[in-house]
DNA sequence: AAAGATTGAGAAAACGGTTACACAAAAAAC
DNA sequence: GTTTTTTGTGTAACCGTTTTCTCAATCTTT
């Protein structure tokens, strides 16, 4: 029934080349607007579609443009992801297609995929959340094949095409806006290693970052969870505490508010990102808002450059700005 | 530097033809288990990976399969897909990539976008969200298109592949439960048109659904919000309120609150679906579970049976449940 | 030991496009 | 009114696999 047709029988029925159907669809090379014109036409009325396999093998074009993110939590879906997500959805011309392909530094069978898909030649572009090994074994090799890229996080020197976002400075406003507003006894709730905002968070404290009681945990809502009775039983004297994300702080404001502390008179609350739930929690969290839609945009705009033909593309660093809400 | 090695070259450097690389790989046909290991181990050696796009093409297969969801919201992230997605990726080989792709019933492209990838023969597979008109069009594409597929929601007798959520029998849990509780004045604060859910809970509460004030406004945080206001200004008398999903729950608790209203003492509310944040809000929300990961995992495992031959599969509906927590 | 079935591998025809090249017709330059 | 350039189109080579035929070699069966 619904046979798929080729370029070849559509250009007979209408009369001219496949060469002239290629190019009238937007190909390389030269033709009227009035053949064009036609040929759109005829294909819409006779529902030629031309495969997409067939298409990219032909052009040497990998076909689609991807963002490699690591995947922390298998049990709980990844908001700091969903909102780069969006953004960068929002930048995109629609004719690539789009796709969001999780890697991850624990499970072999993940990361060996993502590999295989830069290697498979079907990516035509690739954004890549960096800052684990499995990001740097993908950013090399998407560097050795020529295929465009943006790197999101964690720019050196050297480096290049990539966004980055100021977490240390981040880290120091919620310090400052602590120690402004008389808090005494701060608090560091880690997601996993991140020393930069720690060595902020002490900086706009104005305290040794050894003065920092620091939790460890990982990310996710848990480990807040646990931080916060850690506290509760154990240093009590500690009234404000900077959470290393937003889902952090929201496990921690639960339970200290389980165990009667009230937030933010016992317990000032910063979280950091500024997820879309941040806001509306109650009490709607104070953070640290990396602007992540926007930061998913100018990544989305740094590859179109690069599609548009330009090369080195100078690294960026959104500004990160302290939101103060009820939690503060 | 770093030229893709075709398939030719690498079968001529080791000695056999470009079929029995092919067939090392699992294509079709026979080829000894000596000389498999041998193509497999010469390929890692040599670096050599096959183009994503030409195995497709000359196999006539689509590649990857794909999730249509309508694009309710394009500024919240969407809890409910995503608590989908999770699932479905849990059970879904890695071997086929797997695709995310809204549409949407008001932007024209979106919706053309999805039909494309369809027609493009480009997906192997199908998951869409019906519902909407977008979702008809895309179904029947794949029904002609002759494509494994599965639809979420909205079975009818005569349709096939479909799982389906019992909205109504979940709604008429949260009226009952609401009677049981000696509430007297329900409320339910609709997102889309949910004829059933009303109807289900006005049926647990027994009244006749019109005895039910609605307030009808879209999914979303700030329907719930402005629903609080109405609830608050203009029924003072309720005393129960269903919402039709946990982020309008979300947006009806946070304003309920900051109108001084006390939940669940002086209105219990209860949410839909059962998304993530639902236990972590505070108060943690009661709500109808869609067991929307399992949902997913039915899903995907509802499409890999047809991978393996099976046609027609009848038809699932998964169980919802009442569960309380705080807001009630 | 001969006939038949099975196995393993190669040759070559798809798969459905894109694009380099060639060339006639039309437009521009002189 | 030539010569040169530009424009539009067709021809055919190519993109990198899979798969259908073959057919020789090996294994069963009788």
């Amino acid at each position: 029934m619904s046979q798929r047709m080729d370029i070849k029988s559509f250009a007979e029925a209408i009369g001219v080349s496949t060469a002239t159907v290629s190019r009238a669809f937007g190909g390389a090379g030269r033709i009227s607007a009035e053949t064009r014109k036609r040929v759109l036409e005829a294909a819409e009325k006779l529902g030629y579609h031309a495969s997409f396999h067939a298409r990219n093998l032909g052009s040497r074009h990998g076909g689609s443009i991807v963002f490699f993110y690591p995947e922390l939590y298998t049990d709980e879906p990844d908001y700091f992801i969903n909102e780069i997500v969006i953004g960068i959805n929002r930048t995109l011309n629609h004719d690539r297609l789009f796709t969001v392909t999780p890697f991850d530094e624990h499970d072999e069978r993940l990361i060996a995929n993502a590999r295989e898909q830069i290697l498979d030649g079907r990516v035509s572009g690739a954004i890549i959340i960096s800052g684990t090994a499995g990001a740097s074994s993908l950013i090399s090799l998407v560097q050795k094949s020529r295929i465009p890229y943006v790197v999101i996080g964690k720019s050196t020197p050297h480096s290049t095409n990539t966004i980055d976002y100021d977490n240390e400075y981040g880290a120091e406003l919620a310090g400052r806006y602590f120690r402004e507003t008389g808090r005494k006894y701060p608090a560091y709730i880690s997601g996993h290693l991140d020393r930069p905002k720690k060595r902020g968070f002490a900086a706009g404290f104005e305290v040794e970052e050894s003065q920092i009681l620091e939790i460890q945990g990982g990310a996710g809502f848990k480990y807040g969870y646990q931080a916060a009775e850690e506290i509760f039983y154990r240093h009590k004297e500690t009234d404000c505490v900077l959470c290393a994300n937003d889902i952090i702080a929201i496990g921690f404001i639960k339970r200290a508010a389980e165990l009667g502390l009230k937030i933010p008179s016992d317990i000032g609350v910063i979280g950091f990102d500024d997820i879309a739930i941040a806001k509306n929690y109650m009490p709607a969290i104070s953070t640290v808002s990396l602007h992540l839609r926007k930061l998913g945009v100018s990544a989305g705009e740094m590859l179109e450059l690069q599609f548009s033909g330009r090369n080195k593309i100078p690294n960026e660093t959104v500004r990160c700005d302290l939101i103060i809400r009820e939690s503060t």
